[in-house]
DNA sequence: GCACTTATTGGACATTTGCGCAATAGCGTC
DNA sequence: GACGCTATTGCGCAAATGTCCAATAAGTGC
């Protein structure tokens, strides 16, 4: 097999294990046998256990992010783009992918490497909010002070709802998470309420 | 030793091993060291490893929501008790108290006893929060047309600014996690800028 | 066909983990 | 001082884990 397509599919196989265990209970030996492989052959790829998570991480939180911003740029105004931005990442909560980020939070005081993937594409989101904002302020469609502020606020507060659907799934559900990080950013920029609603799809 | 004394004493090293190294960390063999006794002594009291975390975090969770909640209870009024809420909250980030929330709330998938005890406790926060805006508004000093998810969402921004102060520590720093959630908290409320900023103990 | 490189295997190794257990020490009661 | 209960010890066990390594399979160029 090719060694860059063996690579490859050595993160996937990581992957999926990492997000059917979590980060810390994922081991090499798992991560063989869904890859249908021994145990050495990880280690012929990787040079640490570390690298092979940070690496599996980066590619599935990267390609999220990735989404979003594509989605973001097919917006015709901030506003738009905004509420893009909503749908998207109130959508990817289905899969398991924020008790993923959640692992790596946590995980991240002890991991270096992990460490700096995570803060790297968390200043990644918090840029793709705040150029919107700032795209909004210049057209005179919100009413902002401070965009750095503002977006990590819309950030932060996406992420401690989502944590607490993930954590505790019947404390706060799905669509709580959406409707009230909607209403907060609203309420963040100025704008009538309803503006972020998610638009049916016509 | 006193069984009641002892268990108490087997708590305590417990929490101080779990805030030094983190709750994945934390083995039997560490904490009966921290204790100065022997490993067999620990299971001679508690039955398993999981219950010994989870009644450590309990007991240290579950003291910072009492010592908040006192000092809340001794605001004149609803502005005051906010203001009071913020400075106990912000403050007791010194301590490792944070990065023992952020392994809860990711261990919470996988251990049903932690995940209990972190639910209830979190729901105890928004109630909290959510007590002083149904005071504030109903003594017309603050607008809110929703407290249920405008203490959420409260609750959830200063938890997602946490997050990122321990995970990434250069990324936001706790200045900015206390000015910005403050902040966040006069514009959901619809108070005027600086409402809510630490005063200087005269 | 033959050397040479490389992918791949499967298991060894040292370490760490939670937990159990037989032995011991300490202390209160008669 | 003898007895009995329990706190406490210290070790051992089985399982799991990251890492390494010698042996093998599979190509690949000559």
């Amino acid at each position: 097999m090719n060694p860059d397509d063996r690579r490859e599919a050595i993160i996937a196989a990581t992957l999926a294990v990492m997000q059917r265990q979590g980060i810390a209970a994922t081991t090499v030996r798992d991560v063989a046998a869904e890859l249908g492989a021994s145990s050495g052959l990880i280690h012929h790829y990787m040079t640490s256990m570390d690298e092979l998570i940070a690496e599996a991480f980066e590619r599935s939180a990267g390609a999220d992010l990735l989404a979003t911003s594509n989605l973001v740029q097919q917006g015709q105004d901030p506003l738009e783009q905004l509420r893009f931005f909503f749908d998207s990442y109130t959508r990817s909560d289905g899969d398991s992918g924020m008790q993923l980020w959640l692992d790596a939070w946590a995980e991240a005081a002890r991991r270096p490497e992990l460490r700096q993937i995570s803060q790297r594409l968390n200043e990644a989101w918090q840029q793709l909010i705040c150029d919107i904002i700032e795209g909004g302020v210049r057209g005179g469609l919100m009413t902002c002070t401070d965009p750095v502020a503002a977006a990590w606020r819309i950030l932060s507060l996406l992420d401690g709802l989502h944590l607490q659907e993930v954590a505790h799934s019947d404390s706060v559900t799905s669509a709580q998470v959406s409707n009230w990080s909607r209403r907060g950013a609203e309420i963040e920029l100025g704008l009538p309420p309803g503006t972020l609603t998610e638009r049916e799809p016509s």
